[in-house]
DNA sequence: CTGAAAGCGCTTACAG
DNA sequence: CTGAAAGCGCTTACAG
């Protein structure tokens, strides 16, 4: 498997290796005769050439290879989002090198050293509780970094991700104007604060809502029993009762709670769960969901972070998407 | 954001590059003194040096770099599965770089070009359709290469997969033995060998054994239209009946379509689906599946790709695991 | 115990 | 229109 290079072609060729770098990358303003080219590119094509995009690294300074950090590769709402971003980074000529943090601080560094080592150009994260030294000592570097659908206090980096408080406003609205006597909001005991803005855009307005609002918190673990135990405690159907998941997979948990114990959305409850799932299609009603706009959302992270790669500047803005509160027939 | 070299380190401490290296790379033989190797080290962390292991892979042609290709990263199976191959990788000092190929050639081929171009040290493949010319070619080349979860026919290459053949040989047993008047099998319209395999175990003895046996093939793209069409068609709930869908995916539409028909299963009619999902957690009833044990065949796949890599053979020798029958209750 | 030097496969400013 | 040469950041056989 020992590989031509374009010494190979050149010495075949009877031309330097210079001339043959030059056809091999269409200069432009290349000088090469026409008869030259065309003879190199047919050597380079009846050897099998293939450029070796680690020397030319090198040489360059430029990998194009983006690392890219999510939470857990193997769930659903982070791998459609890496899929969006596969899509949109080959087609800047970008490759992605994927890691799963799984939560775990050390896990994040780790990941952000060996992509580091491995030169990508820069890294689309999705940062996790105490990850701020390591995001810090990165943007100390200068190193391109953005966020993608998190982001941390106090650590500038731009970013892409949704109006979580709004769209949570919204959905207190638009609850509100169903007259509901009791409302439970079921998000995560954290302090990634575009959950604790998802969350805060929904409770704040309770207070002088005079409605009567639940809270239950759980583990970003996503463990059934909890979620179960949880809803357990804090459901009340003798009341008028909706019910805000604030994530796929704790909504998930809702539902498989409310099919075991036969309890019907929406006529004894209605819900509302945050992002897609196929899951879903499994429900026996068709779910009112928040859906985030992945494709733009991935796209601008690409854009982004290309921004940043070319230019250095780390301005800190994030962009924003609209969520949008899809209306189907869990809410009555 | 101009990084530290060893040059930088040599520079500081007053040696060679040469003795740098060394002491950093912790050579068993090294014979570098305590006193320089500490203070090699000091100055390595004290100027923040991220060894380069873009120039590292150019000398050692290792890249330690892994291509995964996926048919999409976005689905349950391909993502959980990617998850446990990220998991296995790094644990040999491998890191991924994966994509999609969307079960078109010539993404798939591309895909192939990339990775050779980025030069990693090996592909784990999911092969698809048509992806025969690209694989003799890496093959020809000698480029360590193996498949996983599929395999195509005429092509030798090792590789990690389930008895499909026998599972559903099982499968056939085990209904049989439930004395099911009527059996449907909801697969693919494809000639992928895996998937044959599964399709074949199960229907070759279906001649002799008396039962009536439908089978409906749909598109790889999982149509849910096509596919409760398809159920519509076929389903004769009047006998006693029994579905095995050969995937999660066309398993959840199959769920879907009853539900919305208020098929109850196991009352009206058992069904037996391959693969997880989470999206299982959403059916009235526990599912009897297929568990494939996707962990070991992870750690399989990277111990393949690993010895392909470090000696290249390519006697294209599968390793084949056992898929599982889990018995819960959607089979009455 | 340590260093000078070659070389991995490229790109590109410079010279002709 | 084309080539010689330097250099990207490493590793390692060789010499001392």
């Amino acid at each position: 498997m020992k590989r031509a290079s374009i010494k190979d072609i050149a010495r075949i060729a009877g031309v330097s290796v210079a001339t043959v770098s030059y056809v091999l990358n269409k200069k432009e303003g290349s000088r090469i005769s026409q008869q030259t080219r065309e003879k190199i590119l047919e050597i380079a094509d009846s050897i099998n050439y293939v450029p070796n995009k680690i020397a030319k690294s090198l040489k360059m300074s430029r990998s194009k290879l983006i690392g890219l950090i999510l939470a857990d590769i193997s769930s659903s709402f982070y791998s459609s989002m890496a899929r969006c971003i596969e899509d949109e980074a080959i087609k800047l000529g970008y490759t992605l090198i994927i890691g799963s943090s799984d939560e775990s601080p050390e896990k994040f560094k780790k990941l952000t050293e060996l992509f580091a080592e491995h030169q990508v150009d820069g890294m689309i994260v999705a940062p996790i509780m105490d990850s701020d030294d390591t995001l810090k000592k990165l943007i100390k570097d200068e190193y391109p970094v953005i966020t993608i659908d998190r982001y941390l206090k106090d650590i500038d980096l731009p970013g892409v991700l949704v109006n979580n408080f709004e769209i949570s406003e919204q959905i207190f609205d638009f609850l509100k104007a169903k007259k509901f006597e009791e409302i439970l909001y079921v998000g995560y005991n954290t302090e990634l604060p575009h959950l604790l803005d998802r969350q805060h855009g929904f409770d704040k307005q309770f207070p002088e809502s005079g409605i009567s609002y639940k809270q239950v918190l759980v583990g970003l673990e996503n463990r059934k029993e909890e979620i179960h135990n949880a809803l357990e405690k804090n459901l009340n159907l003798s009341k008028r009762t909706a019910v805000y998941f604030a994530s796929n997979k704790l909504g998930i948990a809702g539902m498989s709670y409310f099919i075991k114990h036969n309890i019907k959305v929406p006529e004894d409850l209605s819900m509302i769960t945050f992002d897609e799932a196929e899951a879903y299609e499994l429900f026996p009603i068709e779910l009112t969901y928040v859906k985030q706009p992945l494709k733009d959302m991935a796209k601008m992270a690409i854009k982004l972070i290309d921004d940043e790669i070319t230019c250095y500047k780390n301005n800190g803005e994030r962009v924003t998407f609209e969520a949008k509160l899809i209306q189907k027939n869990s809410v009555q």
